[in-house]
RNA sequence: GGCUGAAUGGCAGAAUGGCUAUGCAGCGGCCUGCAAAGCCGUGGAUGUCGGUUCGAUUCCGGCUUCAGCCUCCA
């Protein structure tokens, strides 16, 4: 039995898809004019580990995540960049790509891109004006009505009133009222534009997540994403335009994932305290930067430092030792009390701490029968991979983990040293062996002698 | 000011009305030429004040502190 945090009732809830086994997923993805940062990989792989996480347990999953490529940033980046608009989406969607894939995130099924679906935007924004939800302002642009919408704040938990009476933005006079906000932005000179029936414009942010995700999906799906910050206004103005123009029920399970923070303050682009992806891979291997996010849970805030990526690292190479010398093709053993818990704590809000710990566990029981009983461990090893592939976890080589890239000395060379570090060892010539250990770990290489030989590793 | 959420051992991070989280670090031992890895053992925690209870870190209330949203943000 599945369990899901839901944000819009406060509470776990029993899953149930609206069409048997069948899963339709929203979330919400990046706005493409600089790198994605580390805020962005928690929400690529935590709604990947959802997905693959439900696919597991049977489930056909529609995964759709969307690309904002058009919007205000985007413009003003351009301009600055003096580039041409689409060539810098067009870069910025493949470095994003190009992080994913290091990261082990699968693509979604559907990548809808804001400037590809104007067409489903203005008709959804045409059957808003059809339900008295949409006006058009003196200035050419679409607002929605917010006070149209009897539900409005039913996710965020506000009320409008409050929103009213703690009013900071400087109001747009064209608004009828300051809650409202736009689905259609007028063009001015030099920006892109789209016909419609309401001039040459573009969309507002928010209207394209309601057209993308319904067309895509239907009217009514079962799942709908992304970072904690969109929670209110973004996906709150979701629901009044979706559920406004379909006059159906949007979405049942509204998922939020928490901040990545640095130094306990959110990791944000408005701070300028975030590290891009790329930077952090410069540092650490991708799957450390995975295993960290999947570390906590997806709701809790996530803080980021070399410290705790130095753990991660380490606790990373724990499994992969564990791994080591067995092969991962042997027969799974039967059902079996790890897997029966893994699939305990995953139904239980998706909760990867916990499921990494039984990880831990059967590293331990792999470690204690590798001398006394390889079969089991063997089957044990097939069983800690095939658990962590629902995580996206421990799907690489154990030597390519451990040994990686290295830079430096080529393999050879440090084979070669071994093998006169080895020599010297016959002799008994420590002094020498124990030269030529220190002289390898000065250059990050590790040794470690064991009953089948010395095996080396970067630390 | 309004609304969310959080406070767990040296660090990270789960869980639970009474019972080992887990990883890293520490300590003792085994193994090793010495190490490393691994194994065995071990110390150490629930912000604060009340309440409910036979018993609360866990439930309830107050307080303090922190983070977030209320403006673009994953």
């Amino acid at each position: 039995m599945l369990t899901v945090y839901n944000s819009l009732t406060h509470e776990k809830e029993i899953f149930t898809p609206l069409i048997p086994n069948k899963i339709r997923m929203y979330v919400c993805g990046m706005t493409v004019y600089d790198y994605c940062h580390v805020g962005h990989a928690r929400v690529m792989v935590v709604f990947d580990m959802i997905t693959r996480y439900l696919r597991a347990i049977g489930y056909e999953v529609i995964y759709v995540r969307n690309i904002t490529d058009i919007d205000d940033k985007i413009i003003q980046r351009a301009i600055e960049n003096q580039e041409d608009m689409n060539q810098l989406t067009a870069r910025f969607i493949q470095a994003m790509h190009e992080d994913a894939d290091a990261l082990g995130v699968m693509r979604p099924d559907h990548e809808p891109r804001a400037t590809e679906s104007i067409a489903e935007i203005i008709e959804i924004i045409q059957q808003l004006f059809h339900n008295g939800y949409a006006y058009q302002a003196d200035n050419g642009d679409v607002y929605y009505a917010v006070n149209k919408f009897k539900d409005y704040g039913k996710l965020s938990g506000k009320k409008i009133d409050e929103l009213r009476a703690g009013e900071r933005v400087e109001v747009e006079q064209a608004k009828q009222d300051p809650l409202d906000f736009v689905l259609w932005k007028t063009a001015k000179p030099q920006e892109p534009a789209w016909d419609s029936p309401w001039g040459k414009g573009r969309p507002g942010w928010h209207i394209e997540c309601s057209a993308m995700s319904t067309h895509c999906l239907g009217n009514h799906f079962d799942i709908h994403g992304g970072g904690q910050d969109l929670q209110f206004p973004h996906h709150e103005n979701e629901i009044a335009q979706s559920e406004g123009a379909t006059g159906e029920p949007f979405v049942n399970y509204w998922i939020h994932n928490g901040f990545v923070r640095v130094n306990e303050e959110k990791m944000s682009k408005s701070l300028g305290n975030f590290f891009t992806v790329r930077e952090v891979l410069k540092a650490y291997p991708p799957e450390v930067l995975r295993y960290f996010i999947l570390a906590s849970h997806y709701r809790s805030p996530l803080n980021y430092s070399d410290q705790n990526l130095d753990t991660a690292r380490q606790a990373l190479t724990r499994l992969y030792t564990a791994l080591r010398g067995l092969s991962a093709t042997e027969n799974l053993p039967e059902d079996n009390e790890y897997r029966q818990r893994f699939h305990q704590v995953m139904q239980d809000d998706f909760n990867t701490p916990e499921a990494l710990a039984i990880l831990f566990e059967l590293a331990h029981e792999i470690n204690k029968h590798r001398s006394t009983d390889f079969n089991q461990a063997q089957k044990l090893a097939g069983e800690l991979r095939y658990l962590a592939a629902m995580l996206g976890l421990l799907q690489t080589d154990s030597e390519n983990f451990l040994q990686g890239e290295t830079e430096g000395l080529s393999a050879a060379t440090i084979e070669n040293m071994i093998q006169q570090r080895n020599a010297a060892r016959t002799a008994k010539n420590w002094k020498e062996s124990d030269r030529l250990r220190d002289e390898l770990k000065a250059q990050g290489i590790v040794l470690e002698d064991g009953a089948q030989g010395t095996t080396w590793r970067k630390i």
